[in-house]
DNA sequence: CTGGATCCTCAACGATACTG
DNA sequence: CAGTATCGTTGAGGATCCAG
């Protein structure tokens, strides 16, 4: 049996041959978040190895999970990478083994990051299908160390996307104990008074902004 | 950062850092199937080794996934391996992504053996909360390869357990092209003709057990 | 006999330098 | 910019050994 093969027949094995690798789900999770270009990928994977990055590229391609293109424009080459179909069926997947990491999560660890794919990742997990606003549409930009994500609530969808948003209803900068405003430990006026998230715009949002983006706690930390 | 860890305040990072390791989501399938011993384990995971074995285990006791027990019998001693409720929370996750690795797989690869664990959990992902039986109890069980699992419907319930039963309803035996039966792309009539299925019991009892136990294709065929 | 620990080999990963 | 090349370090695989 090739080292990453486990020898059996069974779906989770399948998937751990590919999962399994280091580095691979994180590089998923960046492509879901959008295509990338390859020094987009180094650059949002703090700590992964050029020469990893590019084996795991190609092990991808040929497991039918991304495919690449060459794009030649006035500053150089570059080369864009993004996810197959075959790698958006993973998203339920991934976004459960995301809310299953994200519940004994308190503070980051001594020099952790949260890169903007972490960020776009766990808000649309912590949105989870929900969708509080049959009114107008809301703009929300959150920050979080460096990373930035917007938000945009239309209709009956939330749709969260890596960057800045031009025109946001309301800003929010993630401060330690944001987290725990996401679970409903720290309520609004709270979060506000102890610098767990500081407010631009309209400032009267941030409940519906705390209804829509849940992540729960998990009883048992072990972190 | 140590080497198993990502050094992003992620989620998924922090579910890799458990799951990314490898043998972890096998060892953790095995046990969620149910308690077992260091050598059910060993022989429930094919090439292993147990040095590997042993360190996993201990990786996920510090992290509070595992718990063992020392059991004293007159036979000698054993140690019993639990599965604790925080890993019971990754049983959706993990599910998702047996359901994702099961969507192209078609026939075993060469050497590929199926063991009890991935048995039951392909079951228990085929079954997927369905349950069309408000009659009466029945019980099926599932043997393929030298795997045996048994699956009883009680009301609105599907329950499957590893190992024999003793009074089955049904009997079904895998052979070549189950697969496909469970995909819909094999009728029953055309199982039991081509010897994909081979039952011993109430064979009228296959249309059910069909409608229940369903694993659908991906289009794309990677394997 | 079960539940490991030890030792050795080799493949994978990590860091960094270098190139088309 | 997008990798490849090289090399040191870590981890996995496999066999064996040991202790209760």
């Amino acid at each position: 049996m090739r080292s990453r093969e486990y020898g059996q027949f069974c779906g989770l094995a399948r998937a751990a041959e590919v999962l399994g690798q280091r580095w691979t789900m994180l590089i998923l999770r960046d492509l879901l978040v959008g295509p990338r270009r390859y020094s987009d990928l180094l650059a949002g994977l703090p700590g992964i190895a050029t020469n990893v990055l590019a084996a795991r590229l190609k092990e991808l391609e040929a497991d039918g999970l991304v495919t690449c293109e060459l794009q030649t424009g006035n500053s150089g080459r570059s080369v864009i990478y993004r996810a197959t179909p075959r790698a958006e069926e993973l998203a339920p997947a991934l976004d459960a083994l995301g809310r299953w990491g994200a519940a004994t999560m308190r503070e980051p660890r001594e020099g952790e990051v949260v890169t903007d794919a972490a960020l776009v990742a766990g808000l649309r997990v912590a949105a989870g299908g929900r969708a509080r606003r049959p009114g107008r549409d809301v703009v929300y930009v959150i920050r979080s160390g460096a990373a930035v994500a917007h938000a945009t609530m239309r209709g009956t969808t939330v749709e969260v996307e890596a960057g800045e948003h031009p025109e946001p209803d309301l800003v929010v900068v993630a401060g330690p104990g944001f987290r725990d405003l996401l679970a409903g430990v720290l309520d609004a006026d709270a979060a506000i008074e102890s610098g767990a998230v500081e407010l631009t715009g309209d400032a009267s949002l941030l409940t519906e902004f705390t209804a829509t983006f849940r992540v729960p706690y998990s009883e048992t930390v072990t972190f």
